[in-house]
DNA sequence: GCCGTTTTCGGCCCGACTGTTTTCAGTCG
């Protein structure tokens, strides 16, 4: 849907360059109207063919206007006209930290400062001293800024999991500390994390932002207050560190969530309700009515709790009120996890140890994922050497296999295939040879990541989500999102379509339980419940797609039948 | 520019931190 995406975008770049000129509540109108086109399920053409872009959010006349106009025209003249007044480099003086629409405007307007490198020369050259307002500290903070690394780009989820609990753990070290939670868009399970924010309560405020600013990996402090504090870490990422008393934790857990658009929701469904919502608590004048859970702040404001992995203003706090939220899946709910890779010529003991990492974390079944050079002989030794070493656990065996790969060679088969495509894209003509028939199969390590965050291209999701639905063939949602499967907003379109999905935690050599944990959580944003999974069940497996023989398959072990209720596929 | 179980016109979330301010503006979360 490439023209959701150029429109939302000329609609951002009008936002910023209402913004320079001083506009109130134009830009952020402009940027709600950018992000419905972002969350559109379709291409924005079609709503226009059929008179309905007026029902999109944030689209009335306008804004209507604007986008038929593009679409006829490959452009809008309004944000031409708009480019030509102002220049592009006033717009990125705005974007530099601590500079807002206010100074660009200023520097420009007074200085004919029209971009970073002007700013440094007119630093430099003296040009600012003495000017109202522009005092000495504000002038360096301006040419730090000015001179500064472009800031890092954004942090797939998993990775940011990472950075965060490690941060947390380090903290914790060196202070005591009652709560913490990582919030903000980790939280929300966001694909992609711009920042970590760090909430805490303690008896001792000021120790916590004294351990927290002279962490081994702070790099630099940008602000230090006695609630709040910012640093960069030696990678240039930016932490948000706040602290709350106990009795506004729930509050501000629910504050520094966000998301900043499903605050500002909540927030003016209070004020309609007479109600104030702030980080410390609801207030009705000066009673305090909530604070110390999420829970109670969202029930003082008529609404059942929003799973944080919803929180993105797109009709959940309606469903909240009508008690229409959907029951989510939860790691508890998984029989287990379906990839686990086993290395390259791993034997019994390694195989044996991947088995009981699982099993000790109360799991009922483990896929065990052999190489794509796995042969059916090393495999069948393999498996009788495993032989009933286990109890309590059931292993399914699986494997990788490219696009081309000659079909399985014969007996024994294996419990499922893990198809891993060749190209970004699904190939015409016949299936592939690498599976073979009888056989669950699910695309594995596909990649939909369109800018290395591990969000999808919806055009290419939607297509292999089309592919896998013509076949039968599951979906996968690993931790990676769309680094190796779904992200979050294709795994709602797929569950949409009725194919089979699977939860995994994609490891190596041991079930992970963190990893596990972050592909759950995208499974919640997707909106999946325990019936859209199939590794809820300890017979997870499902019906075997059509796939072009071969040769004759093999005799196929099914240890067991799929469940019952399980959705039919269709042929295209 | 959008939108409506108080509004078709008048609102549009609310607070922390910093700098230069003598009472607040700007930026950011
Ligand atoms: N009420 C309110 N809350 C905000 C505002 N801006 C941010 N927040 C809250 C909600 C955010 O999720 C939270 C953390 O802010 P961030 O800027 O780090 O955003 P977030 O983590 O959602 O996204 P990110 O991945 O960091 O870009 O603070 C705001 O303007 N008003
Ligand atoms: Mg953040
Ligand atoms: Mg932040």
């Amino acid at each position: 849907m490439p023209s959701n995406a150029e429109i939302a975008e000329r609609f951002r770049e009008i936002a910023d360059l209402l913004d320079v000129l001083g506009e109130r509540f134009k830009p952020e109108a402009y940027r709600r109207a950018a992000r419905s086109l972002d969350d559109l399920p379709e291409d924005i053409s079609a709503y226009a063919a059929r008179g309905k872009l007026r029902q999109i959010p944030g689209i009335g006349e306008a804004l209507a206007a604007k986008v038929e106009e593009y679409l006829r025209d490959g452009r809008i003249a309004y944000r031409d006209r708009l480019a030509a007044e102002i220049p592009s480099g006033v717009v990125a003086l705005m974007k530099l930290p601590g500079l807002g629409p206010k100074t660009a405007r200023r520097l420009w307007v007074e200085l004919q400062i029209d971009g970073p490198q002007a700013l440094r020369e007119a630093i430099d050259a003296g040009r600012l001293a003495g000017v109202k307002g522009f005092g000495d500290r504000k002038v360096a903070l301006f040419r730090e800024a000015a001179t500064a690394p472009a800031p890092v780009a954004r942090l797939p989820l998993w990775e940011a999991y990472e950075t965060g609990t490690g941060l947390v753990a380090a903290l914790r070290e060196r202070v005591p500390l009652d709560r913490v939670e990582l919030a903000g868009s980790l939280r929300r399970a966001r694909e992609s994390v711009g920042d970590l924010d760090l909430l805490t309560t303690s008896p001792n405020p000021s120790k916590v932002m004294e351990a927290f600013t002279t962490l081994p990996e702070v790099r630099e402090i940008r602000l230090k207050g006695p609630t709040k504090s910012t640093v960069l870490l030696a990678s240039g990422r930016q932490v948000d560190l706040r602290v709350v008393p106990a009795e506004s934790f729930g509050a501000a857990l629910q504050y520094f969530t966000g998301s900043k658009e499903h605050n500002v929701k909540l927030r003016s469904r209070a004020q309609r309700l007479g109600l104030r919502v702030n980080e410390y608590g609801v207030n009705r004048g000066s009673t305090r009515l909530a604070g110390a859970t999420e829970a109670e702040v969202y029930r003082a404001l008529g609404l059942a709790e929003i799973p944080p992995e919803l929180r993105e203003d797109r009709g959940e706090i309606d469903a909240a009120e009508a008690g229409r939220l959907p029951r989510l899946l939860s790691a508890g709910d998984l029989a287990g996890d379906l990839h686990v890779h086993l290395p390259p010529g791993a034997g019994a003991e390694e195989a044996a140890d991947a088995a009981r990492s699982a099993r000790d974390l109360g799991h009922r079944v483990v896929g065990l994922v052999l190489p794509p050079d796995a042969t059916p002989e090393g495999f069948g030794r393999l498996r009788r050497d495993v032989g009933a070493a286990e109890t309590g656990l059931r292993i399914l065996w699986g494997v990788e296999r490219g696009w081309k790969a000659p079909a399985w060679g014969g007996a024994p088969a294996v419990d499922f295939v893990l198809l891993t495509p060749s190209g970004p894209d699904p190939p015409e003509g016949p299936p592939p040879a690498g599976g073979f028939p009888g056989v669950s199969t699910v695309l594995a390590h596909l990649s939909l990541d369109r800018s290395g965050l591990g969000e999808s291209d919806p055009v290419r999701s939607e297509a292999w989500i089309d592919w896998a639905a013509a076949r039968g063939i599951a979906l996968e949602l690993p931790p990676t999102a769309a680094r190796d499967g779904l992200d979050s907003t294709s795994a709602r379109a797929a569950r949409e379509r009725g194919l089979p999905l699977v939860v995994t935690g994609l490891s190596e050599r041991r079930c992970d339980p963190k990893r596990l944990q972050v592909a759950v959580a995208l499974a919640r944003r997707a909106g999946l419940g325990p019936a859209d999974v199939r590794n809820v069940s300890e017979s997870p497996l499902w019906p075997a797609p059509e796939l072009t023989p071969a040769r004759p398959g093999p005799p196929v072990e099914r240890p067991a039948a799929p469940s019952a209720g399980r959705r039919r596929r269709s042929r295209p």
